[in-house]
RNA sequence: GGCGGCAUGGCCAAGUGGUAAGGCAGAGGACUGCAAAUCCUUUAUCCCCGGUUCGAAUCCGGGUGCCGCCUCCA
């Protein structure tokens, strides 16, 4: 049996229980990209917010069917594509292929299904002949438009009157300037596809409409997107496709909070701040990203700076470095036993590894708060590392530390963290902060062996010396037992 | 102008009725040849003013500030 959840719904402004449409199951779409560019890290946020909550759903036994749609017919890719000399939707394919290598890199799962506009076209001129028929569209010069006003509930979500709209454009044949496009006249130099009204093609909102009936049904579990798009685009989908099927459209509509630089203002392409996941994905680790995104609130707006992706690496290596402590324990004594001989920091990490599950389901179970789950496994990782301190704890301590280990696997399969080796996340920070300063792992390498030398022959100043070179290419040495490691210092200091 | 949201310690951020999780940064201590990592200690009357309540960061009213949407935008 599913667990059952609890999600906030902006249709009605209040986290609801959750409820499937049918028994089990949940269908959830989301609004994907418009690809005629590379993804940024705003819209990151919103793919890995999702895979996240998919995964977690499937993690508690929903059967999830996840669609996530392209937009590959649109105003923008055509106008890219006539810059560059492109057919449009050719030029779209090679950002679909782009954005998979990014997302890939995130480490996101795929959808079941990827939607494309220029593949759904029978599904959306089926749509629009059933809106026209029924009286909620008409024709004009090859255009067909839906009347807002034939349906009265519009507004329901976004909670705009249409007579308070600010209304700049006046196009011919529109007879309402809230009324939008179904169906866009070919123009000269525009991708165009036969249709009852004429060569042409999509406008922007009919879509999505198209593409979740196609692959879910009539009524979704739960529509995802940008907070942006509420108005007027998730307003518009509901319009058509509640005039269109006279179901309800979506019990669920989940809207995730945007980016913000940290001047306050969004990131956006309009307003050229933009980052691009290929290029924080070639300083940073994808998890530091994710790690990033999920320690706050989906819903909250989320700051974007210069210490972000630092900071968030920093946190991260926190946790690998507790689950490090926590591997290298061993012993085989019942966990009483171990208590007994450790004391109240055994206990400690005994039980909060026992209970971090629920502890975290119950984070995740209520509105998806990966912020609060978060906070929990750092907990757990201080408990972790405080018994790590204890002189027997490498030889004994592996029986309490064993449902922590648990529990981090748990938040690898859930919220994808973690969810590499010690080893391997530890050469793609080093190869990604080298890289991303300048400074050769080799320069690193010989300026080591150069102070295992001084060490070895105790002459401490040169070894100072060498620490102090590396210290200012951000590289920090740590001396052990059993030699000398280094890594790459993950904040700058202040 | 209309609609919606937010305001918690130096910074980021959970928490929606019972006296404030977590992270980053800072300070002191343990540890270390010196460091790093780690651990310990340390910093909040939760924007302001009223109200409801035995009790509010948390509910209600008013105010101030910020943000998003109303044109493409995750």
């Amino acid at each position: 049996m599913p667990a059952p959840f609890r999600i906030y719904n902006t249709l009605s402004r209040t986290i609801e229980d959750f409820a499937p449409v049918k028994d089990g199951h949940v269908g959830i779409y989301v609004c994907g990209m418009t690809v005629y560019d590379h993804i940024h890290v705003g819209h990151a946020r919103a793919m890995v917010v999702f895979d996240a909550f998919v995964r977690y759903l499937r993690h508690r036994e929903w059967d999830v069917t996840f669609v996530r749609n392209f937009t590959d017919v649109d105003d923008k890719i055509i106008k890219r594509a006539n810059e560059v000399g492109k057919d449009p939707v050719a030029l779209a394919g090679e950002f679909i292929g782009h954005f998979h290598d990014d997302v890939g890199a995130l480490g996101l799962a795929n959808p079941d299904h990827e939607p494309k506009v220029s593949e759904t076209i029978d599904g959306i001129q089926a749509m629009i002949g059933n809106l026209v028929n029924s009286g909620h569209a008409y024709e004009q010069d090859g255009t067909v438009w839906y009347s807002v006003e034939s349906f009265p509930e519009y507004g329901k979500l976004s909670g705009q009157k249409v007579e308070e709209l600010r209304s700049p454009d006046e196009v011919p044949g529109k007879r309402a300037p809230a009324d939008f496009a179904l169906w866009k006249a070919v123009k000269p130099g525009e991708p165009a596809w036969d249709s009852p009204w004429g060569p042409g093609r999509p406008g922007w909102h009919i879509e999505c409409s198209a593409m979740s009936l196609g692959d879910i049904g009539e009524t979704l579990d739960i529509h995802g997107g940008g907070l942006d798009l509420v108005f007027p685009h998730h307003e518009n989908e509901i319009a058509q496709s509640e005039a269109a099927n006279g179901k309800k459209y979506v019990n669920y509509w989940m809207h995730n909070g945007l980016l913000t630089m940290t001047s306050g203002q969004k990131m956006g392409k309009s307003l050229g701040n933009v980052i691009n996941v290929r290029d924080a994905l070639s300083q940073f680790p994808a998890e530091s990203l994710r790690l990033y995104y999920l320690q706050s609130h989906y819903r909250s707006p989320l700051p974007w700076g210069p210490e972000a992706l630092p900071e968030a690496l920093a946190m991260l290596g926190r946790l690998y470095e507790a689950r490090e402590n926590a591997e290298a324990m061993g012993g085989s004594e019942p966990v009483e036993q171990v208590i007994s001989g450790l004391g109240e920091d055994a206990k400690k990490v005994f039980e909060l590894g026992q209970g971090f599950t629920s502890r975290m389901y119950g984070a995740l179970d209520s509105d998806f708060s990966t912020a609060q789950a978060l906070g929990y496994l750092f907990e757990l990782a201080r408990a972790v590392n405080r018994l790590a301190n204890h002189k027997k704890a490498k030889k004994r301590g592996g029986p309490v530390v064993a449902p922590a280990l648990a529990a981090f696997a748990s938040v690898a399969e859930t919220l994808g963290l973690m969810a590499m080796s010690s080893a391997d996340f530890m050469a793609e920070v080093k190869e990604k902060r080298l890289a991303a300063m300048g400074v050769s792992h080799d320069a690193v390498e010989q300026l080591l062996t150069d102070r295992r030398q001084a060490r070895a022959d105790k002459d401490w100043g040169r070894a100072d010396e060498i620490r102090n070179q590396l210290d200012e290419m951000n590289i920090v040495v740590m001396d052990r037992a059993d030699g000398s490691d280094w890594k790459v210092r993950l904040v700058a200091a202040n």
